[in-house]
DNA sequence: ATTGTTGCAAAGGGTTTGCACGTAA
DNA sequence: TTACGTGCAAACCCTTTGCAACAAT
């Protein structure tokens, strides 16, 4: 556990928002100027193996980490690629019974909730008609 | 409607599969030869917003379109990141219940079942304890 | 000593874009 | 004719990688 391993994981969990690992880095590298992006980058990948970490990955956005490892969901903003944690209680049971002619071994079950976030809303209704 | 617009359409409807945009691509080309990559992201996209084609975008995967566009749900095996279709009736009804005080509008919710597909547990059990 | 980690910079993969030319309406 | 679509190639963005120097055990 190195220097910039121990700050890039303290820096996850001392954030309650969804950084990129470019964010990530940002912050890191106020404590240590001379990290690299690479570096920042391969840590939370051992970080992630490790289990202290999650990877978020979202169709058709960029990759997010979460210092929070307890399952729970996400809701998506749309507009500005926010996410906003959600209870395990926000999502009802899932049941799943796929074809047993496809013979699939499911692992594991991703929600994605999308949607425009309060914020977002405000302003595009701001903007709406009068925009420029 | 040019006839690339065309061909990339009718493509994507004759296959049963989820191809990725280079393979849209591939097909295409041994009709027009000539065609390019370019082209067919645009009409792709184009074909999308026409509600003609869906696009399908996962975590950490490369995206792919479906020309199927009726509501349905996919298991993805993340062995070999094939695309199997699921009918609606294999994932319950959801209920959804965000916290009042996050005030999100939701749009759309996108499941994404993951796991080992049959042939990929086959291959993986004949390789398994006497790999090479 | 040995293995693992770093910074750097370059490569990589998928997707988008600027441009001048061509084609559909 | 006018707006739209095309082929090409380069740009783009995010992420990964090769490498030689460095640090941890």
């Amino acid at each position: 556990m190195t220097r910039q391993r121990e700050i890039t994981l303290s820096a996850l969990k001392n954030l309650d928002s969804h950084p990129t690992a470019d964010e990530v880095y940002q912050i890191v590298r106020r404590r240590i100027p001379r990290i690299s992006l690479g570096t920042v980058y391969r840590n939370l990948d051992v970080l992630c193996e490790q289990g202290l970490v999650n990877k978020l990955e979202f169709g058709g956005a960029q990759r997010r980490y979460d210092g929070r490892t307890h399952y729970h969901h996400h809701a998506r903003c749309t507009n500005c690629e926010r996410l906003f944690d959600l209870p395990v209680s926000a999502v009802g049971p899932i049941n799943l019974s796929l074809p047993d002619d496809l013979d699939f071994e499911v692992s594991n079950v991703l929600f994605e909730v999308r949607g425009v976030c309060h914020a977002c809303r405000e302003r595009l209704q701001g903007d709406g008609p009068t925009a420029h």
